[in-house]
DNA sequence: CCAGAAAAGTTTCCCCTGTAAACATGGAGG
DNA sequence: CCTCCATGTTTACAGGGGAAACTTTTCTGG
């Protein structure tokens, strides 16, 4: 038994045990204010057991975005490879992945950007977190090699887009997109404006 | 003496000196998870103080939320109006205003724009919240009206701005636009890649 | 001018949290 | 079988938010 290193003991797997309850409970939540002595509770283990898994809160905090990092990173990766084969219109199926997975996971989402989750502090997390980002850099090195974007500096064009739809989804979580303010796709509308810029003229 | 309700009993105002300390604190450090304690420690009184001024500590978070929003407000207001005459470098102006706010006080942003000064909640911090926004917005219809923004619903308009200003924000609080990586200027080129989406061709 | 009354502050108290330390247990290897 | 170490549990402590009771000012009306 030496493959992985959580293996089963007395609780069997606390670990995934301990991450899936939070897991929940940030699904559940609109924000992640939970307590550590709450997901212990609702594990069924005593309130330090926790500290056999993980150094201390900050710690569970930062497997919690990690894990949200990569279930992030699938989900747009996947939206782009299933999605239709323009450019631009992949572009907008990736960002509206990652839309809906704040919306989706509000909780999560705000925990995986907020300061609490110090990605300096741990390497693990910092990875996932650029693996993700990776993901658009990816398509917008692909688009401006086939000339889909303009040719500007590919770190302004992240930093554009990636602005772009970070700001979309704290706005879109925040129930400041309101169709009846923004019209039937506010998503799409703001998206567009973005892509008029950065996709070259036809 | 009744034209206003905070005067001066004990202390001489001791709501204005609580809100001080609080945004002391908050300028100082990079995150706000100051306790209540520590800032009626600060100011001088027993922790039980601060509740004969503020109904409990979210209350007071509002409020400090509130006075950040007057001030981006006031900070933008002013970018604009003493820029260079064209929209483009107007709305250049301001969201450099609203970037160099959120880097200068990046305590003090990171609470008006997180879930626990919920908007919701208080009047008064969502009056101020959409007079800040209402400075893009006049903006945007100004810019519209002269020809300089495309004639497209200024709500999308609106969305896809303020995604990328407060994006742009978050990215360069936590560090993440560094010169060497994005260029001379990052802020700059994200946001001409948005800009010659939003603006007419020329 | 002098009671109240009400405002503003203080002390005390309770329950919660994160976390350390001491103690218990049970399964794996000698 | 027995011992060790990973895994849990109990106990303990400092600190926080907030309620309640008490005290001290300041204001107000008679």
């Amino acid at each position: 038994m030496s493959d992985t290193k959580h293996r089963s003991y007395h609780h069997g797997d606390l670990h995934r045990a301990l991450l899936d309850t939070a897991l929940g409970m940030l699904a559940a939540d609109q924000t992640w204010t939970f307590t550590l002595r709450e997901v212990a509770r609702r594990t069924g283990v005593s309130h330090a057991a926790p500290y056999k898994h993980f150094e201390d809160k900050d710690a569970l905090l930062r497997e919690l975005a990690r894990i949200g990092f990569v279930r992030l990173e699938q989900a747009m990766a996947q939206a782009l490879s299933s999605g239709p084969p323009s450019m631009r219109e992949k572009f907008v199926a990736g960002a509206q992945a990652c839309i809906a997975f704040a919306q989706h996971n509000p909780g999560l989402y705000r925990l995986m950007f907020s300061a609490d989750a110090d990605k300096g502090a741990d390497p693990r997390l910092h990875e996932a977190a650029m693996a993700t980002f990776g993901v658009l850099l990816r398509l917008l090195e692909k688009g401006q090699q086939d000339g889909s974007f303009r040719p500007v500096s590919i770190p302004a064009l992240a930093a554009a887009s990636w602005a772009q739809v970070h700001g979309l989804a704290m706005l879109a979580m925040n129930g400041q997109l309101l169709e009846e303010k923004v019209g039937p796709d506010p998503v799409r509308a703001a998206l567009d404006v973005l892509l008029d810029g950065l996709c070259c003229k036809v």
